[in-house]
DNA sequence: TCTAAGTTTCAGAAATTTCTGAAATCCCAA
DNA sequence: TTGGGATTTCAGAAATTTCTGAAACTTAGA
C-alpha cells in the first residue's frame, strides 16, 4: 500500500506531534492514516503503509482503542479486523477531551482530595493553595460536565456566538450571580 | 531545605503527572514546589529541596520560564534569582491553555493550511477530511480567542452558569435578543 | 479435533529523553 | 580590570520509552 504524498505528509506530521499530544509517533501515524482513509484498513495494510513492524501496529491499535479513537469493523468472509476513526469530528473531539481529562486531570483531583483528607499538616499556605486548586478544578470539571451534555448543535451555536455570550451572561445576574457586577 | 510531608506528596504527584502534561518529572516537581511556597525560592533551595542536580534545576527553570509559568524576583543585596508562580490561579490557567494551544494545536493548523495550499492531490476523501479538520480547529480556536478576551469575572460567571447557558443560547436566534428569559 | 490465518505478547534492541558533573560564561562589586 | 559568586551550557551517563522479531495464543472452519 503506497501512500499518496498528501497522506505521507499528514501522517508524518501527526507522528511528530504525537509526543506533544501524549501518544507516541507510531500511534499518531496510525491514527492519521485511518483518519484520511475512506475505507477501513486492516493491520497489515497499516503495517506496510507506514513501514513499521506488525507488532508495533498491534500495540498502536490497542492504544488507540483504549482512547476509543478507533472502531473495529468486520467484512463478510474475512476474519481480519478492520479499523476506522469515527466520521464525526465533533464526536472525535468529545472523545479526545474526555480521555485527556481522565488521564491528565482526574488523577490530580483525586490526589488533592486525598491530601485534604489527611487533615492539617501545619503548613497553612500550602494547604490553602491546595484547596484553592481543588476548587478551581472542580469548577472547571463541573462546567465541562455541563457542556458535555449539550447536543453538538448547541455547542456549535455557542462557539459561533463567541464573545457575544459575554453580553448574555451579564443579563443573567440576579440570583445566579456569585460575583458582584461592575 | 526539608520538605513537609504534604509538600513531598504533592511534589511527587506533579512529578509523576509531568509526562502526561508534556513536561518532564523535574519540571513538574519544580513547579509544584514553587506553587506551594509562600516565599520565592532560589535555585539552590530548589536543588536541595528536590534532591536533584543544580544543572537540572537550571534547565527545569528555563523550561518553566519558556512556559511563562514562573516569575523572577530579586531581593535587595542578593544577586541570586528567586522564583515564584503567579498567585492567581486563573492567570495560571490562562497561561497554561495559551501555551498548550501554541504547542499542540497551532503547528497542526499551520500544517493543514499548507497542505491545502498545495492544491488538489487527487484524493478527494483525504482532501475533504483535511478541510473539515481545519475548519473545526478554526472554529474552536476562534472561540478560544473570544473567551481569552473576557475578564476572569465573566468567565467564572459563565462556568457557574454551566448548562443554563444552553437555554440562553436558544433564545438567541440571529440578532441578539437579550431581553427574553424563561 | 486439527490446521492455519490472524493477532497478541514479551524480552531484548534501538532510539530518545532526562539527568549529571565539569567547564564555560556571566556579571556585580571592589 | 579582576575576583568570585551565580548561572548556564554541554557532552556523556543513566533512565525511560519505543520498536522489533520470535514465540505464544486464539479461533473459524475443514
Amino acid at each position: 500500500m503506497k501512500l499518496t504524498s498528501l497522506q505521507q505528509e499528514f501522517v508524518l506530521h501527526f507522528g511528530e506531534m504525537g509526543s506533544r499530544w501524549g501518544i507516541n509517533r507510531t500511534v499518531g501515524q496510525i491514527y492519521a492514516l485511518l483518519f484520511l482513509s475512506s475505507e477501513p484498513l486492516n493491520a497489515e495494510q497499516i503495517t506496510d503503509g507506514l513501514g513499521i513492524s506488525r507488532s508495533n501496529t498491534s500495540m498502536g491499535l490497542k492504544e488507540l482503542q483504549s482512547w476509543k479513537l478507533v472502531r473495529l469493523k468486520h467484512f463478510q468472509g474475512d476474519r481480519r479486523d478492520y479499523f476506522t476513526t469515527p466520521e464525526d469530528l465533533w464526536e472525535i473531539t468529545r472523545i479526545l477531551i474526555a480521555e485527556r481529562k481522565k488521564r491528565e486531570i482526574d488523577p490530580t483531583l483525586t490526589k488533592l482530595r486525598e491530601l485534604e483528607l489527611q487533615g492539617p499538616a501545619g503548613d497553612n499556605y500550602a494547604e490553602a493553595r491546595i484547596a484553592e486548586l481543588r476548587e478551581m478544578i472542580e469548577l472547571m470539571t463541573g462546567f465541562y460536565d455541563d457542556m458535555e451534555k449539550l447536543e453538538t448543535e448547541r455547542l456549535v451555536k455557542m462557539m459561533t456566538l463567541g464573545s457575544k455570550i459575554a453580553g448574555l451572561i451579564d443579563k443573567t445576574s440576579g440570583a445566579l450571580s456569585l460575583t458582584k457586577r461592575k
